[in-house]
RNA sequence: GGGCCGUUAACUCAGUUGGUAGAGUAUCGGCCUUUUAAGCCGAGAGUCGCAGGUUCGAGUCCUGCACGGCCCA
C-alpha cells in the first residue's frame, strides 16, 4: 500500500512535468517567514489588512489540505510557524488551479498573495501565485494524532519535527538554552575553547571509553569521556577562565538518562573555589529558566520544581543519614557500610573501600529523593581523584554535585593542583584498575608534568546539558532532547 | 545481562472463547468557492514484526529470534 501511495505521487509528479512544472527548482525567494507574519499582523483587523495592499511571498510545507471543488484551504508551515492559505480558481485562473490540484500534503511550495481574515477571523494568505518548490513522494503521518510510535520518532526524527509541535519546540528550546549558557559565561570573561575529542589517555572522569585507531600515527586513540584534563592544561597555560560545550562519549548502557554521546559544559575559573561555582550555578540556571521559559517555577513529569535561589545545601555524609535513612551505627563503621551497600545490591569488589560504598548508597537512597535543586557537598576522596582535599578533613574533597528532579545535573570542585597528591590519587586509581575496575582513572604523567609547572588555584564544573534540557522542557527521556539518539540498526 | 510489556493498512488504533482481518485519518473517484479533525456519496488498500510448533483451523495458544519501551543489575 505504501508503494501504491508513492506510485500515485509519482504519477502526479509526471503530470506536473508534462505541464512544464519543475519538481525541484531553487529560484524562489520568500520575502517573509511565517513567524514574522504572525508577529506583525497577528492582531491586525480585516479592514487594516485590506488597506495594506502588500504582497507577501512565503515558502513552506503543506501540512493540511481542505478542497472544495474550485477552491481550497491549506495550512503550510516553515521553520517559524504555520499559516493558512486560500486558493481560488477565480484568483489563480483555471490553468494554475489545475496545477494546484496536483499538489499533495507534504509538498513544499512558494506562495505569494495578500493577507485577509476569514469568516472565523483566521489570518490567511489569499494566494495570487504559487510555485511547487519540492515534490514530496511519501505520505506524512496522520494530522490529528501525529507520529506517536517512539521508535519511528527517533529513527525518522525529521517526521517527528514536521508533525509533532512539542518535539520541534523542545529542540528550539535546547538551542536557546545552549546559546544562553554560552552568553552567560562569555559575559563573565570565560573563553570558549575546543580540546581534543580523541585522546591517548581517556581521563577526566570515571567511565569506559570508546576505542579507535589512528592509522598514520599507528596508535590507539580513545573518544574522550571528558575534556577536563585538557581544559586544566589551559589553566596552566594562563587562560584563567575557560569553557567548552561539546560531546563526551562513554561506552556504557543506554537508558532514560544516558546516551553514549552526550553534551557537556565544562568551565574552569582560576582563583575561585567550589563555593564560588555553586553561587555561579545558582545564578545561571534560574536566569536561564527565566529567559527561556519565562519562569523559575517548572513542572517536571508532574513534580513542581522551584528553581528560585538560594538552593538547599546538604553534606554528603549527612544526607545519607537524614535523607537516605542510613543509621549512625552503619555510617561510623566502614565494614558495616560496605556490607549494607552490598545488601542493597551494589557490586563492590574486594579491596574497594568505604568511599565507593558510600557513593553507591548515596546513588540508591539519596539521589532519587533530591527533587528540588540541591547541592550535595563533601564527597569522599576515593571517588574524586581530581578534586582538592578539604583542609579540615582530608578524607573528603571540596566537591559538590547538583541534583534536580532526582538527576545529577552538575559536578564541580576546587581543583587538585598539587602534583604529588595528584600522582598519589592516580596510583590509588591504578590499584582499583588492578582489581578489575574498568572505570578507574588512568594515570596521566603528561598531565602531572603540566601540574608541576603550576596550575593556579582553580575551581571547575561540568553541567550535563542534555539533562538540564530534559528538566527545563519536561522531557521524560534523554532521547527526547537528542535529535538523533542511538538505536540499534534495523534488521 | 535479567524481568515485564509492545509490534495488526502509510499514520492512530480496535480485534471477544482459536473459526472469512476492522474503524478513523490519509489515498483514489464523484459533488462542493470562507474551510479548519470541512461535509456528503462511492472505492481501493494487510508478509497481523520474523521463523518454527500445536491444531481440521492461529492476529489470537506455545517456542525461538529481531526491534522498541519500562524496570532491575
Amino acid at each position: 500500500m505504501e508503494e501504491k501511495l508513492i506510485q500515485q505521487r509519482k504519477e502526479k509528479a509526471k503530470k506536473l512535468l508534462e505541464k512544464g512544472v519543475k519538481l525541484y527548482p531553487n529560484d524562489f525567494k520568500p520575502t517573509h517567514r511565517v513567524g514574522e507574519i504572525w508577529a506583525q499582523y497577528g492582531e491586525t483587523s480585516e479592514e487594516e489588512l485590506l488597506a495594506l495592499k502588500k504582497t507577501f511571498c512565503l515558502a513552506g510545507r503543506i501540512v493540511a489540505l481542505r478542497r472544495f471543488g474550485r477552491a481550497a484551504f491549506i495550512h503550510f508551515q516553515d521553520a517559524t510557524g504555520k499559516l493558512q492559505a486560500y486558493f481560488k480558481q477565480d484568483v489563480l485562473g483555471k490553468e494554475k488551479y489545475e496545477i494546484f490540484k496536483l499538489l499533495d500534503i507534504g509538498d513544499i511550495i512558494g506562495l505569494c498573495g495578500h493577507l485577509f481574515r476569514t469568516k472565523t477571523g483566521e489570518l490567511t494568505l489569499l494566494v495570487e501565485d504559487f510555485r511547487l518548490l519540492t515534490k514530496s513522494l511519501r505520505p506524512l503521518p496522520e494530522k490529528y494524532h501525529g507520529l506517536k510510535d517512539i521508535e519511528l520518532r527517533y529513527r525518522q526524527r525529521y517526521l517527528d519535527l514536521i508533525v509533532n509541535p512539542i518535539s520541534k519546540k523542545r529542540f528550539l528550546k535546547r538551542t536557546k538554552i545552549i546559546q544562553f549558557v554560552r552568553q552567560f559565561l562569555t559575559d563573565r570573561e570565560f573563553l570558549e575553547v575546543e580540546t581534543p575529542m580523541m585522546q591517548v589517555i581517556p581521563g577526566g572522569a570515571l567511565a569506559k571509553p570508546f576505542e579507535t585507531y589512528h592509522n598514520a600515527l599507528g596508535i590507539t586513540l580513545y573518544l574522550r569521556i571528558a575534556p577536563e584534563l585538557y581544559l586544566k592544561r589551559l589553566l596552566v597555560g594562563g587562560f584563567d577562565r575557560v569553557f567548552e560545550i561539546n560531546r563526551n562519549f562513554r561506552n556504557e548502557g543506554i537508558d532514560i538518562d544516558h546516551n553514549p554521546e552526550f553534551t557537556m559544559l565544562e568551565f574552569y575559573q582560576a582563583y575561585a573555589t567550589y563555593e564560588d561555582l555553586m553561587a555561579l550555578t545558582e545564578e545561571l540556571i534560574p536566569q536561564l529558566a527565566d529567559k527561556v521559559l519565562g519562569t523559575k517555577k517548572i513542572t517536571y513529569q508532574g513534580e513542581e520544581i522551584d528553581l528560585t535561589p538560594p538552593w538547599r545545601r546538604v553534606d554528603f555524609r549527612g544526607s545519607l543519614k537524614e535523607i537516605g535513612q542510613v543509621s549512625e551505627e552503619i555510617l561510623k563503621d566502614p565494614e558495616a557500610t560496605i556490607a549494607y551497600a552490598k545488601k542493597l545490591g551494589a557490586k563492590l569488589r574486594p579491596g574497594e573501600g568505604v568511599g565507593k560504598a558510600l557513593a553507591k548508597l548515596f546513588e540508591k537512597l539519596v539521589e532519587p529523593k533530591l527533587i528540588q535543586p540541591t547541592f550535595v557537598v563533601g564527597y569522599p576522596v576515593e571517588v574524586s581523584p581530581l578534586a582538592r582535599r578539604n583542609d579540615e578533613n582530608p578524607e573528603i574533597t571540596d566537591r559538590f554535585e547538583l541534583f534536580i528532579a532526582g538527576k545529577e545535573v552538575a559536578n564541580g570542585f576546587s581543583e587538585l593542583n598539587d602534583p604529588e597528591d595528584q600522582r598519589q590519587r592516580f596510583l590509588q586509581q591504578m590499584e582499583m584498575r588492578k582489581i578489575g575496575d574498568e572505570e578507574a582513572h588512568p594515570i596521566d604523567e603528561d598531565y602531572i608534568v603540566a601540574l608541576e609547572y603550576g596550575m593556579p588555584p582553580t575551581a571547575g564544573e561540568g553541567i550535563g546539558i542534555d539533562r538540564l534540557v530534559m528538566i527545563l522542557t519536561d522531557a521524560p527521556s534523554i532521547r527526547d532532547v537528542i535529535l538523533f539518539p542511538h538505536l540499534r540498526p534495523e534488521k
